[in-house]
DNA sequence: CTGCCATTTCATAATTGCTTGAAACATGGG
DNA sequence: CCCATGTTTCAAGCAATTATGAAATGGCAG
């Protein structure tokens, strides 16, 4: 006895175990995608994101809208930094933080996202 | 002085910080927002999502595509269940895990945003 | 130059998530 | 009933992420 009705014949279909693996996407671009998935896996990120799609805004305000502590802020902003959904421009004083295209089009996935799953 | 030139004026014409708050969502939403990505910020859960997106699978399969030891698979599938993203059915002696609705369209939306990552 | 303001960096502690192996559970066959 | 098989649960250890407060950096005004 080795698997079960339906899937040993599916499995077949579609090359076996082999064949199943061949279609899978490579380990580097699972990472990649992993690590994107990470930076949002934030509440706290996921509305920075959020102000940060309203308009583009200095660290002072994000602190002021989100009230926790300088460095708390400065390291999420990293982390979405790094994963190249932010991006810091200096002006005078201040570091103005806006969406770069890829955090752009993420959020409004997301939003899309949050629209379909409202509808069920 | 207060803030950055920019930032001052665009602030006050969104009803500054209070009416940027309230254009934010409510912290439920992005909690729940968060979770889901927390279940997809791991190359091997990816990867999982990535074999049901071919086709219904029992755990032994899985397990013999990924080589890794039952309880660490067992682990990650329950990770997976509990975001709502797959689930499982008892087929005699085997459960059998599929892609929920949820799970079907994060994955197509998964695979839009790689090919348009790619196209950078 | 001095002092102040906005922001980051650093070290450390707290927390969370992942891995591992052993044990438990459930199901079906003999 | 008992055993074999497929899967899950549990506890312990380890690794990675996050929080926190103090100190450092860098720009700008006086």
């Amino acid at each position: 006895m080795a698997l079960p009705e339906g899937i040993e014949e599916a499995l077949c279909r579609c090359g076996g175990i082999t064949g199943l693996m061949e279609r899978l996407p490579g380990d580097e671009a699972l990472e990649r995608e992993s690590v994107l998935f990470r930076a949002l896996a934030d509440p706290l990120r996921l509305k920075i994101l959020a102000m940060l799609a309203v308009q583009p805004l200095c660290v002072c305000v994000i602190k002021a809208v989100l009230g926790i502590a300088d460095s708390k802020l400065s390291y999420h902003l990293s982390v979405l930094k790094k994963a190249g959904l932010i991006t810091g421009e200096a002006q005078g004083n201040w570091i103005i933080y806006s969406l770069t295209d890829l955090g752009d089009t993420l959020w409004v996935r997301r939003i899309r996202a949050a629209k379909d799953r409202e509808k069920e």
